[in-house]
DNA sequence: TGTAGGCATCCATACCTGTCGCT
DNA sequence: AGCGACAGGTATGGATGCCT
């Protein structure tokens, strides 16, 4: 019988001492399935004597293959040895020990991504399965097969999914599982059944684990699961002698790589992962990513650090709120689950831990697939120390308001440029054609390997957007192209950017390197053809230009490059008035459609307080809307003048900063750091990663010095001046003073000068 | 287990210079 | 006059978070 079945996620179990794939599996109707298939991981020895190699294998029983493979396009003999363990990578060690001039590939790779590579199945697509052997044991179904087959994306399954929160009670600092108990977990069942567990904790990690086993979800979606709940949990049950059996078939989480923690048959999601990959969120709390999706959701917020205190008083305000968490988690998996799914089919990286992955395995999970349908080996991450090279161009800015400014953005630039030149690790060659401006050659032929990937990625993305177009943008098939699309555009765009990281295995710096000094060629000739138009280059970063006088003259700039550059180039849109400074990568603009847009400026950056974002984003629109410096200036003297009156609340006051190391590896004591030591000395846990906010407070001595946690400011001992000082007036000065307004303009308040004030 | 480099900015810190008091 | 302490100014580089 043959089946088709959703693949949910795979491992690779030993059973009789034979390791088994485990394909962890959904039917249409949403019923599970484990398909069974033996495995045996290998790896390749590729050297000059492979017949040698071959029999010494054979007599010490090994089983061997003689194949042909590819290393960076080049042809080599390679033999494949199979090895029925897991731990391939000691095995292959000792094999190899006493050969001369053998090279090893493979080895490293993780027999379960193996199997998939190796039999083209990707995970969240759907398989076909030539069943051998079906049994039933309780409601699982297993199927035995030697054959499966890839059927490619399709519609999802109906899948089981349970949201979670959990709350636990600490006096002082960060919860640590040693000592504070767990006292509420709120979820979600599958069929919408909201339960919230408390009182003897015992008696709730028991309730928990019965209501799992009973409800049998396939997703856990939860925030800071991954990193705090399941290892937490798994150490109170331990301490209650219970076991933290959530996993299919009774087992109990573990941790697996990339940070992440596995719950045998189960997805499990932590939002957490994917905040922390936005990088337009500033703390990456739930509330925040909440927001960045557009889900009008209410939280009343309790934070970590009143969490105990506000139990005490009042434990209806947690439990409402950790409800809510649960709701927002399950509201914001419907939003993305197309998105995760896509993201998991199109790198090949289980749904499961694809989200934990970084986006260098990503790509390199996705160019694994494309090496084995070519018979490229996989090789090792390099061993080097990484040497800078030089990247995009940037020209600066010319300082002053601009009226009337076109922005022309190159389409993709780096990925077309490898595909133009053939820009790849296996075309690289002293006979190439193709020249780079710093002097690297590409061969013409035969297509190399990164520029075939991006093609292939481009021509799908393509075909996507052009089917979008037929369809209803709000209907499940628009939704899930959509979420296809941007997965694909991810990337693809993020190709470039491997090969130039030094822990790829096809890093590749030559290829990084060709790339971006064909981007600064293109982009300097297009600046030279700009002018000769007639247009003059206000400013251009990297693979963009800003054009003034452009009536009549972009159209021939744009068939120019399209035509002689053989690039696409797009008017990407016009601004009514843009204000640049003296600063690259700074500038705010009004466009056509009245939209104001604010790029590098402190309005935009996390690390500054939100009274000088709100400033200087005023001020701003202000200058912009009227072209009135006056106006604009008046509006950035209220801001000051609420300062010195103190009406402004102490939230906008919180700078936020992150920590991004271990806090003895500082050399220089910052304020967030000495604030971060403070909490750590109270017994709060500080992870590199962890966002930490203060308040300047009064007082004497450095900077960091004054800094407090933000949550134990009053109002009456913040430094209000180092406020104006060194937040809103420079802020503010930063787009008056282009136009020619002075600090103490800025300062004077009805006719004295603020000074005065202090 | 980090896609890349380019860039501005703040602040701690090291270093430099001039002044002052003391011998 | 010579020396050291010290204040104040300046150059440098660590650190962060942005842009494309």
């Amino acid at each position: 019988m043959v089946r088709q079945l959703w693949l949910l996620d795979i491992a690779l179990e030993i059973e009789d001492g034979k390791p088994i794939a485990w394909l962890w599996c959904k039917d249409s109707l949403g019923e599970t399935y484990v398909v069974k298939k033996e495995y045996s991981p290998n790896f390749y020895i590729v050297g000059d004597v492979v017949e040698e190699i071959v029999a010494f294998l054979k007599t010490h029983g090994y089983r061997v293959e003689e194949v042909s493979r590819k290393i960076r396009g080049r042809s080599v003999k390679a033999v494949k040895v199979y090895v029925n363990v897991e731990d391939v990578e000691s095995i292959a060690k000792k094999i190899i020990k006493n050969m001369k001039n053998v090279e090893v590939y493979e080895e490293d790779v993780r027999p379960s991504i193996k199997f998939l590579l190796e039999n083209r199945v990707k995970p969240s697509g759907d398989i076909i399965v030539h069943e051998s052997m079906f049994k039933e044991q309780g409601s699982l179904k297993i199927i035995e097969t030697d054959k499966v087959e890839y059927a490619g994306v399709s519609t999802l399954p109906p899948l089981k999914i349970m949201s979670l929160d959990f709350v636990y009670y600490s006096e002082a600092g960060s919860p640590r599982p040693e000592r504070d108990p767990v006292i509420l977990i709120s979820l979600i069942t599958s069929s919408g059944e909201k339960i919230q567990l408390s009182g003897d904790e015992k008696k709730i990690l028991r309730e928990f684990v019965e209501i799992v086993e009973r409800d049998d979800p396939d997703v856990f979606v939860s925030f800071s699961s991954n990193r705090l709940h399941w290892n937490y949990l798994q150490e109170r049950a331990r301490r209650h002698g219970l076991r933290l059996t959530i996993g299919r078939l009774s087992s109990e989480p573990h941790t697996s790589i990339h940070g992440h923690v596995s719950i045998r048959g189960r997805i499990n999601i932590d939002l957490e992962d994917m905040a922390k990959d936005i990088p337009e969120l500033t703390v990456e709390t739930l509330e925040e990513f909440v927001d960045y999706l557009g889900l009008k959701l209410e939280l009343d917020t309790v934070e970590e650090w009143e969490v105990a205190e506000t139990w005490k008083k009042n434990p209806e305000r947690v439990k409402k709120y950790s409800m809510q968490k649960a709701e927002a988690l399950l509201k914001c998996f419907e939003v993305l689950k197309e998105y995760i799914f896509s993201l998991s089919e199109l790198t090949g990286i289980p749904a499961d831990y694809v989200l934990t992955a970084s986006t260098g395995f990503r790509v390199e999970n996705y160019l694994m697939y494309l090496a084995v349908e070519l018979g490229e080996l996989i090789p090792k991450k390099p061993e080097i120390t990484p040497t800078p090279y030089v990247g995009g161009l940037v020209k600066s800015p010319e300082p002053g308001l601009h009226k009337d400014v076109a922005v022309v953005d190159f389409r993709s630039m780096y990925p077309s440029l490898m595909i133009k030149y053939n820009i790849s690790f296996d075309t690289l060659s002293d006979d190439g054609e193709y020249v780079s401006p710093n002097n690297y050659r590409f061969k013409k032929e035969p297509e190399g390997f990164l520029p075939r990937a991006l093609k292939t990625l481009i021509e799908e993305r393509r075909k996507i957007q052009q089917k979008l177009r037929t369809l209803d943008p709000n209907s499940t098939e628009a939704r899930v192209l959509d979420a296809r699309q941007r997965a694909i555009k991810v990337i693809s765009n993020a190709i470039y950017g491997y090969t130039g990281w030094a822990g790829a295995r096809w890093y590749t710096r030559e290829v990084a390197e060709a790339t971006t000094s064909w981007g600064r060629h293109v982009i300097m000739e297009s600046m030279k053809k700009a002018s000769e138009l007639g247009m003059k280059v206000i400013y251009s970063d990297t693979d963009s230009l800003f054009l003034q006088n452009y009536t009549g003259k972009i159209e021939k700039f744009l068939k120019w490059i399209e035509e002689d550059l053989g690039l696409e180039a797009k008017l990407e849109k016009i601004y009514k008035m843009v204000i640049f400074t003296e600063a690259k990568k700074k500038y705010a603009g009004i466009t056509s459609e009245s939209i104001i847009d604010i790029v590098g400026l402190e309005a935009v950056r996390g690390d500054w307080s939100y009274i000088a974002r709100e400033a200087q984003r005023d001020t701003v629109k202000t200058l912009l809307e009227t072209g009135n410096v006056h106006e604009a200036l008046k509006i950035s003297k209220n801001y000051i003048k609420k300062l010195i009156n103190r009406e402004v609340e102490l939230r906008k006051l919180i700078i936020w900063k992150q920590i991004t190391r271990s806090l003895d590896e500082y050399e220089a004591t910052q304020p967030h750091v000495n604030v971060a030591r403070q909490l750590v000395q109270e017994g709060w846990k500080i992870q590199p990663g962890d966002k930490v906010g203060y308040i300047i407070v009064k007082g004497s001595g450095p900077l960091y010095k004054r800094a407090k946690p933000y949550f134990k400011v009053h109002p009456e001992e913040v430094d209000w001046d180092y406020y104006i000082e060194k937040q809103v007036a420079p802020a503010c000065l930063r787009v008056l003073e282009p136009l020619g307004v002075k600090i103490e303009e800025l300062k004077s308040i009805g006719g004295t000068s603020l000074m005065d004030f202090f």
